[in-house]
This record gives structure tokens, C-alpha cells and sequence, in this order.
DNA sequence: GTAACATATGAATAGTTGTTCATTTGTTCA
DNA sequence: TGAACAAATGAACAACTATTCATATGTTAC
């Protein structure tokens, strides 16, 4: 049961945070890291542009799998496609991956 | 199949890359921020320490959820307790998480 | 056209995760 | 001591997710 002294802590604490719509946004787009193929994927894809094939093999899975992880990626803006042919070359989309790539390593580092 | 044309590459982009260890530890990390209820919990430790049912209450869900999910946080090093009497009141351990958040948000406003 | 290859997609499944209810542990105060 | 409250924990369940196999789509070269 909430004390009437923590009342105005409450809606003050209410009042300052983004609205949920954003943090459900937010927490979509962190559960993408929350995945060690995709991080691996990305982790890649830091070194230069690849296509399906070659991902698959650096993570060790399947095709499909990866095709599937890329589909995730891609959907929240993380990488981007260019074919080539029979190709399918992946890159990253921007350069917030990289840094929040580094903060996270930072942290588990301590 | 893996072309030969593309063996170096796969090496090249191996050998650049962090252990496979490291990798899944920061899966696991960013697994944490992937949940909208923990996000909303970070998210109002921001302004200041708060116990449990104040918790509880800003983000609208049961007491032992919460402390579930604090446990959570408290495994991956995200949140600090201090007992005071009968409450616990938790607060944010470090100021990554505050960065990893600005990251977040700069990328899902574009 | 067809064969061969690269990638994407659908369905099925096993494993994981978040929430809740019920209960226990820890603390204060009378 | 015992009553009252705060927080933590365990078990159960529903929902979600990652992976795989099988198949479809798209592309090139003959």
C-alpha cells in the first residue's frame, strides 16, 4: 500500500518520465542487442559490408537463421541491404550501434 | 557454400572481432533494457532513489513483479538497494545506463 | 527456356521469459 | 512475544522467441 508521504513522490517522478509509448519503443529497439547471434552479426558487420553467406559462416549458423536475425535488424533500422547479384550485401545503418556497442562493453568490463 | 574468394574476408572479420564470450555477456546485458517494465523502473530511478511500492506504483504493475525484476537488475549491476527500516530503496548504480538510454532514444527519434 | 546458386519466408518446435498468486522472510512497534 | 507492514521468493502458466527444416523467390549464365 502507498504511504500519503510518497504520493507527491510518485506523480512528481510521473511527471518527469517520457511516455510510455516512447520507453515501449525504447525497450523493442535494446531487445534487438538482447540477442548474442545479432550481436555477433552486428559485431561483424563493425569491419566492413558482408553478405548472408559469409555472416553465416563468422556466427557459425545456418543461412536461414541468420536470414531470419538480418530480417530483425533490418526492421529496426539497424542495417541496411544492397544486392549484388545473387547477392545480398548487409551493412550498418548508423553509428549509435557502435557507441552503444561501446557502453555496454564498458560496463560489463568493470 | 562459402566462396574461397570470401575465406579471407570471414577470417579477417574473425580475428577483429571481441571472444564469443564477451559477446554473449553483453547479449545478456543488453537483455536487461529489452523489457519495458525494467525500462520504466530505470527510467524512474533516473530523478531519485525509490522503494519498492513507490516503484510499484509509478509503473502501475504488482509488488512481486517488480521485485522480480529488480532482482534482475540488481544481477547485471544496474541498480544499488539501501534497507531502511521495513523499505528498500533502490537507485541507479552507475551512469552508463543513463548514456545507453540517450543512444536509444536519439536512434528510435530519427 | 532450365540449372545452379543466394537469399527469404513459413511452419513447427523447444526453450526462455514475464507476470501473477501464494507464501516466506525481515523489520518495526506495541 | 505477536501483530502489521514491506519486500523477496517459489511455483505455475501464458506468451514470446530463436532455431531448424523445407520450400519459395529472385538472380545469373548457359
Amino acid at each position: 500500500m502507498l504511504h500519503d508521504q510518497h504520493q507527491g513522490i510518485v506523480e512528481e517522478t510521473r511527471a518527469q518520465m517520457p511516455d510510455a509509448d516512447t520507453l515501449f519503443e525504447l525497450a523493442d529497439f535494446f531487445k534487438v542487442f538482447g540477442d548474442s547471434t545479432r550481436i555477433r552479426i552486428m559485431c561483424a558487420l563493425f569491419e566492413r559490408e558482408l553478405n548472408v553467406c559469409c555472416i553465416a559462416d563468422i556466427v557459425g549458423m545456418e543461412q536461414s537463421t541468420v536470414s531470419h536475425q538480418l530480417r530483425v535488424l533490418r526492421q529496426e533500422n539497424l542495417v541496411k541491404v544492397r544486392r549484388d547479384g545473387k547477392q545480398s550485401y548487409y551493412s550498418l545503418e548508423d553509428d549509435h550501434i557502435r557507441k552503444i556497442f561501446e557502453m555496454g562493453l564498458e560496463h560489463i568490463m568493470e
